[in-house]
DNA sequence: CAAATTTGACCGGT
DNA sequence: ACCGGTCAAATTTG
């Protein structure tokens, strides 16, 4: 439970091409995951040695559409970040335009196995995937009991059914069935056209 | 030279 | 006992 993730609570689950943010993180642990084709990458906020930014993020490509087509890469967001952005001084970063200009779609799907209301609603685009969780936290709030039940992420452990899955969401694979305990959201950015801007030096860093 | 990264080992939890 | 996560040290790159 208390693995200093900054708070417990507030899992963001991005799903995107790229693993880069706005934000600097230091990596600090490779492990390789049981069930996974690819190991999982734990990134931390550089500044928390400086600032104490409780944000982390672990970031492990997606297997289902593995290095064929354009890899795209499961960022689970931890904590919030306190250190300072900006929007001109850490942006000197993305000097290339990643991504983002595109059609993308926002959930915003909200856990709550408390009093089993969850909530899903998806704002609209135009936004940067800066970190505005807690503005559009409290933007959807749906009590009226849309379903009693969590939402069931897609299992795919077990799964030799799947002749071709090209949907761009279809389901996120999450391993810790424990991963959300109380209350947590989870925000879900989609990039469609990802596969069709997706022409940088992404092919073959290393 | 400094910073960030790498790999391994250790620890805690389930 | 196993898996997952983090820390530590060493190394590499800029």
């Amino acid at each position: 439970m208390r693995a200093s993730n900054g708070g417990g609570k507030g899992a963001r689950i991005e799903r995107k091409a790229t693993m880069d943010d706005k934000f600097l993180w230091r990596k600090y642990g490779q492990k390789e995951i049981k069930n996974s084709k690819y190991p999982r990458f734990y990134y931390r906020c550089s500044y928390k040695d400086d600032h104490g930014c409780p944000a982390t993020k672990q970031v492990q490509q997606s297997e289902t559409n593995d290095d064929t087509t354009s890899p795209v890469y499961d960022i689970t967001y931890f904590g919030e970040h306190t250190c300072r952005p900006g929007r001109d001084d850490a942006a000197a970063e993305l000097v290339d335009g990643d991504d983002e200009s595109s059609t993308r779609e926002q959930f915003v799907i909200s856990f709550a196995s408390n009093g089993g209301d969850a909530s899903v609603c998806w704002p609209s685009s135009g936004d940067d995937s800066q970190n505005n969780s807690e503005t559009s936290q409290e933007s959807c709030t749906a009590t009226d009991g849309a379903s009693g039940e969590p939402i069931l992420l897609e299992s795919t452990p077990p799964a030799p059914e799947l002749p071709d899955l090209m949907k761009p969401m279809d389901g996120c694979l999450l391993d810790g069935e424990s991963l959300f305990g109380t209350d947590e959201l989870i925000y879900f950015h989609e990039l469609s056209a990802a596969l069709g801007l997706l022409d940088r030096d992404w092919g073959a860093p290393v």
